[in-house]
DNA sequence: CAGAATAGCCAAAGCGCTTTGGAAGTCTCT
DNA sequence: AGAGACTTCCAAAGCGCTTTGGCTATTCTG
């Protein structure tokens, strides 16, 4: 059942056939309604290529997925895209993955705008002056951050949770506690959000005249193993940190491993605070002791990208807005005061 | 940049310019050249809307996404996809994920198929008669199935591991370390995966004339809690276990968790071989006890079925074959003979 | 060397939708 | 009653590609 056939039907040339269904007002409400009934009696659905091709949308988000041996999709990824896919299905909206080769993203991104496949992209785990994000913008295609970049001389429209704000309010109640040799395990320090949850500690920790070693820093991608060596190298240190920050709870894992290794107890010896994107696979109140977590739902997150996506396609939504959201701070046994 | 003013520039017919570019013969080899090069010099690209409406192909593939508030995205989706973004990458494909209600999938397959929105799809996760397969057969788009239903009278193209193989290889192990009463931790067992790790496991205990009883399989999604609870419930028993086989790392993980509440020591009081799909943030070495496992690499799997269901598109690949990959089998330090 | 086959090219007809630029019909106002 | 303003609909022109059905030369057959 296509347009032509559909409008044979009810006497009725295809462009009204058309307005009529696409809500247009020069067609009477009488009309209109034998329109729809009819389309909806024969189960006439558009054609989607025939429509894109006559007005270049798609009805399709984007999103480039850097790719290559050597790169590993963060496991993050499937939560925001459980809450996307939540808000995309009630919406029929089609989300589609352009594998790129993760040295070379902008080729894909030019082509994906280029040949409008889709009608808005969005873009993860930024870094400062992000290239991808310049190109974005001056492609003109409509987008949504999820993360911040920095050092850039235009606005965009974001959306980011308060990382700075979470680890401040981690190290502050630390420090409140007693301790004053904090540790930070952070994520990849080229991405903005550890480089805000570097800042938000080391802010907390001058308010109380401490400060962030750069020995008591650690940075690398969110693995177990890497929780595990950097928790070791603290803590073998000669001068080891009373309480870690520590940026994932996979990577937790690893601390309460290297922990345990060393003989030493939670929070007995250490008090470990971690941020929790909510996997529903892992859960921070089943850690060996319950951990203490800066929280905040990755998969609202998606939700919510999404959504804003969807009012951007549609002109409800313009301007460069950006969104940060609250970070809960949850606190659990895997805290104490300073030994000693 | 199109076909027509391309034509034009060539003092070619659209017909012919296009024929050269899709490498039919009936144009010589010069003009091929001619065409060929000025294509590239001004960098023309067909525009894929245009001929997605002319053709029906779209160049993608095609994943039905289940999603609901009470539905979680299997983090092990991500692995695959890795692996499916290696191989789409390379050959320019784009894969489609259609968010679906999980409890109405058929509604969004219909949708995909009957736009032609994608040229092939694949299935994970399949179930003992499947529906989502048979419909898909029905349907006739072009598939392959990751994993394997059971219970058609008819044949489908898939690519599975072997998952009973995996399982029995490491029962029999336990068996020949002297273990007789071993216990299996599952993943949901309404999906044939499951199924088919039980029957090799019982196959195991069976040619040694045991047995594997009710209360000895525990069968949950795989998150970590469930680990733990399962091993909390199997180690209390009145007759725990000696050994546990268990299908994901990611429950490995909360049945450590449990070992440890209880008191108990692996391998001391019981050995542990879990499945691992490979994920490059949690790897089973690096466990309090390195820990033995049945290892396929997911994202191998994920590139295999690219390639597979490319080739399927373009007609090279027909018939309903099935693939079916061997498991290794990877001792470590979590099994030793059965205690006392 | 006539007739058949083949190679190489083209005009035009789709694919199924949206949108432009009217054209008729109906009302309103002076 | 005629001009202007709506309202409601339509024919036809795209969107940019592929493919059908020829139409010319050129080459091959017997």
């Amino acid at each position: 059942m296509n347009l032509k056939q559909l409008s044979h039907m009810l006497s009725l040339s295809q462009t009204t056939v058309s307005r009529a269904l696409n809500g247009y007002p020069e067609v009477s409400e009488e009309t209109r309604r034998r329109v729809m009934d009819a389309a909806k009696r024969h189960g006439y659905r558009p054609n989607p290529s025939a429509r894109r091709l006559a007005t270049g949308k798609s009805g399709m988000i984007g999103y480039v997925l850097p790719t290559g041996a050597a790169v590993d999709i963060d496991p993050h990824f499937v939560e925001f895209l459980s809450g996307l896919g939540d808000y995309a299905r009630s919406h029929e909206l089609d989300l589609v993955l352009s594998p790129a080769d993760a040295d070379d993203e902008e080729t894909t991104y030019r082509r994906i705008v280029a040949n409008r496949q889709v009608d808005a992209v969005y873009l993860s785990s930024p870094r400062p002056a992000d290239k991808r994000l310049a190109l974005v913008n001056t492609l003109g295609i409509p987008f949504i951050v999820h993360g911040r970049s920095e050092g850039f001389d235009f606005d965009y429209p974001y959306l980011d949770i308060d990382n700075e704000g979470a680890f401040h309010e981690a190290a502050r109640l630390l420090v409140q506690l007693g301790h004053k040799r904090l540790a930070l395990i952070n994520g990849n320090d080229r991405e903005t959000f550890a480089i805000h949850r570097e800042r938000g500690m080391r802010r907390a920790l001058a308010a109380s005249g401490l400060a962030l070693g750069e020995r008591h820093i650690r940075s690398a991608t969110m693995t177990e193993e890497n929780g595990y060596r950097a928790a070791r190298r603290l803590l073998e240190d000669s001068e080891p940190p009373t309480a870690i920050v520590c940026s994932s709870l996979i990577m937790a894992l690893g601390v309460v491993r290297a922990v345990r290794d060393l003989g030493l107890t939670i929070p007995g010896d250490l008090s470990l605070v971690a941020h929790d994107d909510v996997f529903p696979w892992l859960r921070p109140e089943n850690f060996p002791v319950p951990l203490s977590t800066t929280r905040s739902s990755i998969r609202l997150a998606g939700a919510r990208v999404a959504e804003r996506l969807a009012a951007r396609i549609s002109g409800l939504e313009e301007g460069a807005r950006g969104e940060v959201w609250p970070v809960d701070l949850v606190v659990r046994g895997s805290v104490a005061g300073a030994p000693g």
